[in-house]
Parts: C-alpha cells; sequence; structure tokens
DNA sequence: GATGAATGAGGTTTCATTCAT
DNA sequence: CATGAATGAAACCTCATTCAT
C-alpha cells in the first residue's frame, strides 16, 4: 500500500487532532471509532497509535481544544471602559465560537460521561468559566451595576441561557443568528421577562 | 444460582425500568452493559430480554419515565389567578423533579446521541416543552405582563437558566436548594441581572 | 391466563406431535423454536414439557411419524400378479406422501445432521428402505425381469429419481403432477433414456 | 495466546474459507460455530471478522467455491463428437467433485433452510444445472439420441440418482467408486431397469 | 396436569489496541 | 515513521429447559 507523505510529527498531530475533531463532531465520543478517524485522516491504525495513546486522549486533546477556542475570544472586562458593550462582546464570541459546526453537541453532551477523569476536565472546565463570570458579577455588583442575589447561581443562569439556545440549535439543525440571541440575551439581563410593575 | 421468586410481570418491569433507571443514571447509555442491569435488580440475562427488546428500548423507556416525571408537576396556568405565584411554582416542579437523583445527567447529557431515533425522541420533547412555554410567553405578552422580543429565544433562556443549575449540580455532586434557585430566576425574569439606568 | 381444555394425555401429545408437525415443515428444525410450537398448539411452555423431553425427541417423533405414513403405502410385492403394474402403485404412494405440504424438506434437508443419533435414526431408515428395493430388484433379476447390475446402486438409483423430483418441487414450491413423474420414471425403469441403439 | 504470523489478507481469506469448509462439512451450518472456524484456522475470533462479515457470509462463500468445483468439470457436449462417452464424462467428473470430503452433506442437505436467501441461492444453483441438462436432453431428442418424454422430469431424475448415491456415501461414510457409479449409472440411462419385453 | 416466569450457557459481533514487517 | 493484519475482552442477544405456583 502507498505510504502517507511523511510529514512532520507535528504536522500529522494536527492532522490527526483536525480529523478527530470532525469525526467526534458528527458522531459523538462513543459512536465514533478509531476507524473513523483514520479514514478521515487518510492515515494507518497503527499511525494513529503512534501520536496518541488512546481513542480517550485524542478526544481529550480535541475538547482541550475547542475549548480554548471557546475562551479565546472572552477580554477580561476593563472597568473603565463601557461595561454593557463589553458584555455584549464577550457573549458574541462565545456563540460565536460555540456555533462552530457541532462543537456545541461535543461539548455539551458528548463530553459528558465518558470517563471519570473527563467529567473532571469538563468540571474544571465549567468552574474555571463560572467562577470567572462570578467574579466579574461580583466586581459589578461592588460598583453597583449588578443588583444583589446569588452571584453563583446567576453566573449559572446565564451561561445557561447561552448553552441551551447554541445546544437547541445543534440538535435542531437550525441556523441561529447570534445578534438576535444577544440582543435577547441583553434585554434579559438588563430587565428580566416579566413586567411585575405592569401589573 | 437460586431462582428469583416468580413475580408479576407488572412488577418485574417496574423493577427492571427502576433498575436500570439508577444504573442509565450512573454510568450513562454506553458505558452501562445490561449486565449492569439486572446485577442491579437481581435477575438472569434472559429475563431482562423477556421483557425489554434490547438495552435501547428500555433506555428509552426510562427516559419516558424521566421526561413524565418531569413534566407531571407542570399545571396549565390559570389566566385569573395569581401569574408570578403559578410561575414560581412551576419553576419548583420542574426543578424538585429535576433534582432526583442523577435524572439531570440522563436528561441532559447521556441522552443525546445514542441514536437516530433517540434523538429525535429528545427532540420532540424539547420542542413540546419549549413550545408551550413559549405560547405561555405570547399570551402574558398580550396580556402585558410579559415584555415584547423573540419568544422563542426566550423560552430557550428560561429553560437553558434550570438546566443548567441542575446539570451543574449533578455535575459537580453539589446539592442544590430549589428554593434559593425559584428566588434567583424569578428575579432574573423580573428584573434582569444588570441596572443600566442606574448607571 | 385461562387454561386450556383439560384433554387426554394422549389426545395432547398427538396435539403436540400434530402442531410441531406443522412447525418443523414450515420452519425446519433449526429454524423452528419450541415458542412456534407451543403457540401453534395453544399450550404452555410448561405442557410442552409434560409430554415431550426436548426439542430433539419431538423432532425424531414427528419424523418417524412422516417416515410411517411414507412407507404406509408400499405393499409386499407379489410375484404372482403384474410386477410392473405393482410397481407403479408403489411409487404412487411414495410420491403421494412425500407430496404431504414440506414433507420432503423435512425429510431430505432438514433431518440431516441435527445430531448424531438423529442421523443414526435416518440411516437406518433410508437402509431398511433401500434394502427391500434391493431385495426386490434381486428378485425380479431371478425371474428375469431386472437386467443385470449393482442392485445396491440401482436401488440408490430409483430412490434418487423420486426424492429428487419431491424434493426439487418442494424447493421451488411447484405443483408435481405424481402421474407424469410416475410415466417418466416408469419410462426410465423400462427403456432408460438414450437410444444407443438408435445411432 | 502467540501471535499469527500476518499473512497477506488473499491467503488469510482462502485459509478461513478452507478451515469454514471443513467445519461446516462436519458440523452443518447450525452445528457449527464461528469459534469451530477460528480454532480450525489458528487465528483469533476478530481476524474472522476482519475478512468475512458473518457466519452466514462464509457460509455462502463456501457454498459458492463448492458449486464452482462441482460445475469445473463440466464441459459443453460436442455434438459432432461420440455423446455417450462424453455423457460419462460429465457424470465421473460430477461424481468426483461431489466426492470431496463432505461436500455431498454441505450442498445436498445443510445447505437447505439456513435462511429465505440461501435458499434463494440454492434454487438458482439447481435451476441453472437442471436447465442446462435439460437442454441437453432436448438436443439429445432432436438428434434422435434421447427418447421423448419430459425433459424436466427426466434431468431431475439424472440429477436425483447421482445426488442419492453421493450422499447416501457420504451419510453411510461408506466408499464409492466413481466408475461402478458410472457403469450404473450410464446401464440405466441406455436401457433402464427393467426387462419389461422380456415378460 | 397446566402454567409461564426465570434461567444461563452459548452464540454472534464489535472495536480499541498491539506489534511484526 | 508508517503500515495494517491480528488480537481478544467484552458487549449484545437467543432459546431450550426448569420449576414454583
Amino acid at each position: 500500500m502507498s505510504r502517507a507523505t511523511p510529514m512532520s510529527p507535528v504536522d500529522r498531530r494536527a492532522q490527526l487532532l483536525s480529523a478527530a475533531r470532525v469525526v467526534f463532531a458528527e458522531r459523538g465520543f462513543h459512536n465514533a471509532g478509531v476507524a473513523h478517524i483514520i479514514r478521515e485522516a487518510g492515515v494507518a491504525r497503527g499511525t494513529f497509535y503512534n501520536y496518541f495513546d488512546s481513542k480517550r486522549v485524542i478526544f481529550n486533546d480535541v475538547l482541550a481544544g475547542v475549548m480554548v477556542d471557546l475562551v479565546a475570544g472572552v477580554k477580561p472586562i476593563d472597568v473603565q471602559a463601557d461595561i454593557p458593550t463589553q458584555a455584549r462582546e464577550i457573549v458574541r464570541a462565545i456563540v460565536s465560537a460555540a456555533l462552530q459546526p457541532h462543537v456545541a453537541r461535543l461539548l455539551f453532551a458528548e463530553a459528558v460521561g465518558v470517563d471519570a477523569e473527563g467529567d473532571a476536565a469538563l468540571r474544571d472546565f465549567y468552574a474555571t468559566g463560572l467562577s470567572r463570570i462570578e467574579v466579574a458579577l461580583g466586581v459589578g455588583n461592588a460598583l453597583g451595576i449588578v443588583r444583589d442575589g446569588d452571584m453563583r447561581l446567576a453566573a449559572r443562569c446565564l451561561l445557561g441561557m447561552v448553552k441551551e439556545n447554541v445546544f437547541m440549535a445543534a440538535l435542531l439543525e437550525e441556523p441561529l443568528d447570534p445578534d438576535a440571541l444577544v440582543d435577547e440575551l441583553y434585554a434579559f439581563m438588563t430587565g428580566g421577562l416579566l413586567r411585575v410593575g405592569a401589573r
């Protein structure tokens, strides 16, 4: 059989990771097989194991990459500048990243329950993100921009609003307009949903 | 091995479903085997297949049960009565049901990607629930209780806030006080999070 | 569950045998299950084992019945009477019996290889039948009615001609006219097929 | 367990087919397991499934091979040359092929009733062979070499004579002298069995 | 005698991983 | 480094048989 073009180890690793991301996104962890990944990468079985110790390991690496992408757009908040605008930007960045094809499904569903170690990684990821939001909310509260309340729960609410919309769009294979979502989220954050005063 | 006391088919079915719910919740669909279920139920392999055609089938049935439990507490809104109170009650009902051990993980993560048919069932479930919420929001909007906006997105935001909190509590194996969550959700719904006017 | 009408043991046995003959004929030994038989008989699982020790045993009994039917029409040859007519009658009797629905398949195919004991029974059956034919041929030879030759092989040829036609009719689910077959067989027996002298 | 020396896929496939032919012939389709085949081949379970999708598939392939072997010796009849000699040769070729160890049992018994698809393949095989014989007889009849009669039935008679002898030899695990059989068949074909005129 | 729930050995198939070439 | 044939543990499922009621 013809032998694949030799390639720098770094590149071959990247190639495999990329193939794996596609495959895992399309089929999920359990329904994807090493066979799918190597076919996508055009590489032999043994080659795969020259670069990754196991399917679990490459999945972890794929996930880590996704997480990095997801967080990449999130800049620390500059207290001096306009807060709401910055919030909009953060949400937009996250939403855009999460809307990459099937990233949502990968992250929100398939990543759960692969194994204990994977769950721990996921926990850490969410914990980090959530605690950053929580801190931001705390700061905002101190500045009088954020109302009082349980900031941990509030942070999860924010995350949940984003995740659910992205997840549902993925599940229904439905396009999602980031601007519309950002608008709605913003409205939600600034005024809630109910007009209780109006009663 | 000693033979299990014969049991009415209805009871045995229920027992198997119950065992399966525990097992699937603990290990997820893919990491659970029929072996785990029958060990949990204290029953032989063949007995399992006397009641369910396959692992997939019993998983579907478990999931259907969970969904029923989840929806059971949701009463239709009485427009005459106090709306906010009713909203509180609905949220509380859902949260309580979702906090049943491991229900969250089952529903929010393990159910995704089992197979095409399963995904369809999940889509239907969420679609039904979301459209109910959407309708309720539409009615509220007509009554002047709910602000204007994209009610589909808003409905998903609401669902997401609940799901994320329940899911995180499950993932972190952390207790979740339904009242605290309901309070927070209620605050969110009535006033959002940011005091933009206050700037 | 309602209990089947009590029945004399003899009748119940007959009922089960009859159901089993139908089922085995339709599906063969390996593709038929005890479940099929008891459903056909309208009887509970346990009842089956009150009358037969195993699936193998009832299959043997069914086969024995078929063999009896098959041999029933074969009368000993009366040397005083017209031999060819008697041969016709014998062939006709066998063909008619074998044409009972699916008997052919049961006897010629499914019966082989069930297990060692079954093969032995089959061997005995054929051995008995064939040696009768062989003896008859030997007698005929002594009387000058049958040509010389290896009468054992000749007997098998005769049997094979009948079996193959019956078997093919069964395999093709094609009707088979016993008279046409008897005519052809008779022509074969009296004159062969080739007109060598005619060359 | 020590690892089998890697082998070219073509060879390994052939080896597995050969092992399967032995096993199926000895035990039949239903009583043979993949376990038997791989033990015979000295290969691991997974290896088997690298080459054949299922037990059914390899059985089909074995059967197809047997059929090819069986037909291999059958040359088209040359009308110019001596017909009876050619007929002798054809019969001898078929008999020799069928006498390969256990081929008879495989083809005449085990192949029946495996499943609908298998039955269809078998039907096709016999149908093809029989129609060739039938055509040959028709030609012979036109040439005045073959007597009148129902050539379809006659063809089956011929086939049946061969099959039965081969089958009985296999069932009784008795040697069969091809020449003696050919002689007997030839005598049968040229002069039948009965001396009716002699009466 | 009849019932049918329960059994579990045994069969088929999958797929992550190994290792000789 | 790359290759791909080989591995075998582990999963799913069937069905003849048993036995408490």
